[in-house]
DNA sequence: CACCCATCAGGGAGCGCTCCCTCACCCTTC
DNA sequence: GAAGGGTGAGGGAGCGCTCCCTGATGGGTG
């Protein structure tokens, strides 16, 4: 059940190892006679090149590596971020022909074992998702020299990202509450290491202080649980609040969960508001209203970055625009 | 920036390249002296193996194709399959130290890269996840000679697999459906390519036959979409049951939407069970009444099965228990 | 004291591929 | 008709590693 080689293909087609390696690579320089004999060979024997061999020599490997730290807890185990981005990421990198390798990076061995593994040089580019603010991975990968893209901003400044209008996007939604005559309009946050999380507190204070009002804050961190715990929280500090905007969809659900466990009716009582606009925001009771911000659209865009920056492209951001996507719980 | 080769290290340490490769490799044949001197000069230069070279003379790789199929459709993203399976996958294969390639089968194009790619021996096993009834992968695969274990039953019968006891769980789900004295109860099914899907309308079945009543039955596709189409056509066709059991959680929620905008009230009215007790089923209204099947432990078992055909074990299919878990669906 | 065997370091072939270099051949040009 | 240039095939070194084999050394045995 061995494998052939180049070798076998060329003494088969009658002709050198050259010529064949030239004909697999699809070089030019090459009689149509060759290409046709080689090519007749290589069907014949099912030949596959062995891709050790191949970048041992050339250096290059044609892979990237895909790099997922855990959300807050490590908990969440349907949470769409992933789903998305991951497999977005991977159809992407597969059409150019690229292979995915996947890392979790969500221990200090883990993270380490990251290091190792990009450091050994076994892939031509680093894609990272989802890294909290604190994070010392992005900055340690950045100092190797290979080509880094991250989904959603770190805080390595030299690590070029993709990421969303997240304070424009949080002022979208809080004037859309402002706008159905809410007053006292709170926000659940997500967890602050991440800029995500600040970005869109950013735009709720904005939002609010342009109006005068006050902000009412709650920390969560992404999960619902924490959405929920965050809507008990704010149920109790301010009883006659009559609006919440949610960092995220998940916090939100749990947050409608607390709402109508508390008797609230939802959007009569307290408006909510959601952000990321996923799948299951239109399946809520009341559906939820939220700020859409296509996951799979930035990831494509930071695979396309991290592919220019292979090629040796610029070190620039990209900033993706969102909007508000309005259904009943507003 | 070039990286230090073995030659390098022997050469710092003094001592020749086949110690320094004992070395990495942990043979025991190896004098103390000479591990700690080449272990200093491993450090000091920051050695990493090159990976291609190692594969190249061993025939090993390390690493594991994690194939998965894209859901019904391709249409939902946030589904908590690929999630939980993916990244379980991947945190237990990392800890073995193993390489995670991941790769998506959902046209035949990718297929075909998929085929092309184990072919190369790029990898020393292959995951299947979720792969339809129909698909021929598994086969052509599993004709490869090299290990195969998939996260669920296929077609292919010499292919190892980890699954539930699909119907042993919907046969606990109508029975608890019959002891709440629900006499008119229906199934929303999920693809029926799938075995999943066979199964549990199978133990559907069998737990109505043994009290003759007779199925009500109305097709899916695992999405949350079908599963609101579903209970729109089953209240169409039956407007008296009193019971809905959805082969998963994500139709499950559908089917309560559909409910909530029918006007029927859950569970006074019509009692919800799903499958698969996901995260997002204590977070609907009401909260949902699931059978519980953890997708980590089958994952994880999965793995297991994986890394034990690669060592030459036995090809036993495995199937794990589930139980029910009652909310305020049913 | 001679011999044998066990232990462990070093030498070097070879894994399958690419790519540089050489060289053969043919066409063009004066 | 000879020289020059261009085109394209073949030869072979070498990528970094493992692992077989050889050989040196030291200890045990008759």
């Amino acid at each position: 059940m061995k494998r052939p080689t180049l070798a076998v293909v060329a003494a088969r087609a009658g002709v050198s190892k050259s010529s064949v390696s030239r004909v697999i690579n699809g070089e030019t320089t090459v009689a149509p006679e060759i290409r046709d004999v080689v090519m007749q060979a290589v069907r014949e024997l099912g030949y596959v090149p062995n891709a050790a061999a191949r970048n041992l020599v050339t250096r290059r490997t044609d892979a990237v590596a895909v790099v997922v730290s855990d959300p807050p807890k490590g908990v969440v185990t349907d949470d769409p971020l992933f789903s998305t981005v991951v497999r977005t990421v991977s159809r992407e990198l597969e059409a150019v022909g690229r292979r995915v390798v996947l890392m979790l990076a969500e221990s200090d061995e883990s993270r380490a074992r990251v290091e190792r593994y990009v450091a050994g040089g076994h892939v031509d580019g680093v894609m990272l998702v989802a890294l909290h603010g604190a994070d010392p991975l992005p900055a340690a990968l950045a100092r190797m020299g290979l080509p880094v893209a991250s989904f959603n901003r770190t805080a390595a400044t030299d690590v070029p990202y993709v990421a969303l209008d997240n304070a424009g996007g949080a002022e979208l939604a809080v004037r859309h509450l402002l706008d159905r005559g809410r007053r006292r309009i709170a926000t659940i946050t997500g967890p602050l290491d991440l800029y995500e999380s600040r970005e869109r507190l950013e735009g709720y204070r904005t939002a609010l202080r342009d109006t005068g009002r006050r902000s009412i804050v709650a920390l969560g961190d992404f999960t619902r649980v924490s959405g929920a715990e965050a809507m008990r929280q704010l149920l109790e500090d301010d009883p006659d609040l009559d609006a919440v905007f949610a960092a995220n969809d998940l916090m939100a659900i749990g947050a409608l969960r607390t709402l109508h466990q508390a008797g609230r009716r939802v959007p009569d009582d307290v408006a909510v508001v959601g952000f990321d606009d996923i799948e299951a925001a239109a399946y809520t009771t009341p559906a939820l209203t939220s700020v859409r911000s296509s996951m799979a659209d930035q990831a494509t865009a930071t695979v396309r970055l991290l592919l220019a920056l292979i090629k040796g492209g610029p070190r620039k951001p990209v900033i993706m625009p969102n909007d508000l996507v309005v259904r009943e719980s507003s």
